[in-house]
DNA sequence: AGCACGCCGACT
DNA sequence: GTCGGCGTGCTC
């Protein structure tokens, strides 16, 4: 018996493979992309091999047997491989840490049981190979055109498909999928979407669509054995159609022939711990090695995105009208708050609409992205406000449970019952919050069936889709909610919707604080006046209450305006050089100690050779102090992206040789700045 | 990241 | 006398 070496990725933070001897024939070496069992330290863990040699400069009293290949599983692919090398080194990862957490947990097990039965299982199912859609509404022109084209594109072919809140985006890429699941016999379609939760129609809409295809989901509150079956379905090429969140972009689909990125603006496609990825990025990058086309689809595009439609590097399919016959945008009203001072946090032009929608049966939507009753309270007299001991933020008052909680570390106290540091009884809440408007507008509107969907009032599981269930059922006259409510949702009876407080941020230091408002303000728009106007029904409204009715993103708004916008915003960008003009890393440092996070971060500034990479000053994160760490960042910036890899790169091995005792982690293309 | 070894403090 | 705190060292 003679022997090779295998090279292996596994799943830890250091930045290195590993080799290990591999008793076999020359003719029967195990395949790269295979899935290897492995003695690691004192522990056995599961491992990928990346390579199969004949030597290795290894030690040899340093190298150990494997002790099993998973020789029951098909390799994984070397397009798969390629996918999760480059997103370790685009991202600064060992490839281990990219590659092994995607994959299921009971494939990583010493033991093969649970792999044996679910290989078992999926052999008996029907894989399905009718593709022939069923009940295939009749598209409008502007839909038919975007189907066709993504239909019959061919090669690498990113489209960014820009569809007004409405426009049926979905049977868009539902027709397109019917095309290409009938022109490719095998061929493979993932569909990404931002939260798999807030799209269950999605999933029973292509189920219904194709009732003679499988279809896998993957996300993360899935079971692990139902991750297992799922994952495997895609892998062995049953699943025609894989439907996810962004960790489904590291799914194994050997027959990959399109890609589709439902609402790609949203910022739940990066991944914000561990691997900070993209999946919107990775998407274009698969398609890209794969030679196949990539459809991004939103009513307000990332800049990024927007961008290479400019530029033409990305084709634009537009759809202009909404889809539902009749059905019209919404008209976007600004409610000044300097003319029309608010009660209860409502304008009286706000309380009148709402009046209207009660009296004539329809729905009506606040929408206030702060949760709890009132985000401070404070002292009249002695100016205490209710800081949290661990965090650079405000206690948050909820009301209902007599606590106070910070949203950021959790710690919760009971509400005091005078001032901590003067004894004065009278303190107040200071600002408003979904839980504050909901009483006042129960006093308001004391008849009226008012909900409040947010993260407190849906904490256990399965209440949310109840509520929702609710207000689709029609048992719900106001609902107030926070971002929850914004996406997705067709509430059919819904005529008006409220923006409570959304000028904060205009005035982000976050440059994109105002894209993503805009986007959000759409958003939520779109989500009145979805249906056919009903004879005698109100027009739809959207009422905006603001102090800064002369803002141009309000004016933007109101037109329904995203090319001017985003156009306005991509000049300013350029003008500034920021992204997408711009290539940005983010150098984050947390210590016990503000001084030790900075010196770390000046250290690490002063250690850098920069050719063509500007290193910013290391500074306080905008929130420093989060449950009693103090954190740092130092922004690194590059006009090309190429130069930007190369040195950090050099940079982090430098970082990592330093062996600082310190918490650090570095993001490429940061979002949160 | 795990996981073990190792060397000091307060408990049955 | 041991249980257990977390520093530090290693993983082919």
């Amino acid at each position: 018996m003679s022997q090779c070496i295998l090279r292996i990725a596994l799943d830890t933070p250091l930045h290195a493979v590993f080799d290990y001897r591999w008793a076999c024939e020359p003719g029967a070496r195990p395949a790269p992309g295979q899935l290897v069992l492995v003695p690691f330290g004192r522990r056995e863990v599961v491992g990928i091999i990346v390579a199969v040699l004949d030597e290795t400069d290894v030690p040899v009293e340093k190298l150990k047997d494997a002790l099993a290949v998973r020789s029951q599983l098909g390799p994984l692919s070397p397009h798969w491989l390629a996918l999760a090398g480059f997103a370790a080194e685009y991202y600064q990862r060992p490839l281990g840490e990219v590659a092994l957490p995607g994959v299921p947990k009971n494939l990583r097990l010493s033991t093969t049981v649970a792999l044996d039965r679910a290989i078992k299982k999926l052999a008996k199912l029907d894989p399905g190979h009718d593709a022939t859609p069923v009940d295939m509404p009749v598209l409008n022109p502007a839909q038919q055109a975007a189907a066709d084209a993504i239909g019959s594109a061919s090669g690498f072919s990113p489209i960014l498909l820009y569809g007004v809140t409405g426009s049926g985006k979905t049977e868009v890429y539902l027709q397109a999928c019917a095309q290409v699941l009938a022109r490719e016999p095998d061929g493979q379609i993932l569909i990404l979407v931002p939260e798999i939760n807030l799209t269950p129609q999605l999933e029973g809409n292509i189920r219904a669509r194709f009732p003679g295809v499988m279809l896998a989901t993957l996300h993360s509150s899935l079971s692990e054995g139902e991750r297992m079956l799922h994952w495997l379905a895609a892998h062995q090429g049953q699943a025609r159609i894989v439907l996810g969140t962004r960790l489904a972009i590291l799914a194994s689909l050997p027959r990959l022939a399109l890609i589709i990125i439902d609402e790609e603006h949203d910022p739940s496609y990066k991944q914000q711990e561990g691997l900070r990825y993209s999946a919107r990025d990775l998407a274009v990058w698969r398609a890209w090695q794969l030679k196949i086309p990539v459809v991004l689809g939103s009513a307000t595009p990332s800049l990024e995105s927007w961008h290479h439609a400019q530029s033409g590097r990305y084709r634009k399919l537009e759809l202009r009208e909404r889809a539902v016959q009749q059905a019209t945008l919404p008209a976007v009203k600004l409610i000044n708050l300097e003319h029309d001072k608010p009660r209860d946090g409502l304008t009286a032009a706000l309380v009148e609409a709402l009046k209207l929608r009660l009296e004539r049966g329809e729905q009506s939507l606040l929408f206030l992205n702060r949760r709890g009753y009132s985000p401070v309270i404070c002292c009249d007299s002695c100016g205490w406000v209710s800081d949290c001991q661990r965090c650079t933020a405000f206690m948050v008052l909820h009301k209902g449970e007599h606590k106070l909680r910070c949203h950021h570390c959790s710690l919760e106290m009971r509400i005091p019952r005078h001032c901590p540091t003067c004894g004065n009884v009278d303190l107040q809440p200071l600002g408003r919050g979904t839980q504050r408007i909901e009483e006042g507008l129960q006093l308001m509107f004391p008849q009226a069936r008012i909900l409040r969907i947010d993260a407190d009032s849906t904490r256990r599981k399965g209440s949310a889709q109840e509520a929702f269930d609710t207000v689709h059922r029609g048992d719900v006259d106001i609902l107030i909610g926070t971002q929850m409510v914004a996406k997705g949702h067709d509430f059919k009876k819904l005529t008006l919707v409220g923006i409570l407080n959304p000028d904060t941020a205009l005035f982000s230091q976050d440059y994109r604080a105002s894209e993503r408002l805009f986007a959000q303000l759409m958003q939520v728009a779109g989500r009145a006046g979805r249906t056919a106007q009903a004879e005698g029904g109100s027009p739809s409204e959207v009422l905006v209450q603001t102090r800064y009715p002369e803002h141009p993103l309000y004016g933007a708004v109101v037109k329904h305006d995203y090319d001017r916008f985003a156009s306005a915003l991509l000049a300013e960008r350029r003008q500034a050089g920021l992204p997408p003009f711009l290539y940005q890393a983010m150098l984050r440092a947390e210590a016990p100690e503000l001084a030790k996070a900075l010196a770390f971060l000046q250290a690490a500034r002063d250690c850098a050779s920069h050719e063509g990479v500007t290193l910013n000053d290391p500074i306080p994160m905008s929130m420093t102090r989060v449950h009693n760490v103090d954190r740092a960042q130092l922004l690194v910036e590059a006009a090309s992206r190429p130069v930007l890899q190369a040195f950090l790169k050099d940079w982090l091995a430098q970082l990592r040789d330093m062996k600082a005792r310190i918490k650090w982690s570095l993001e490429v293309d940061p979002v949160d700045i």
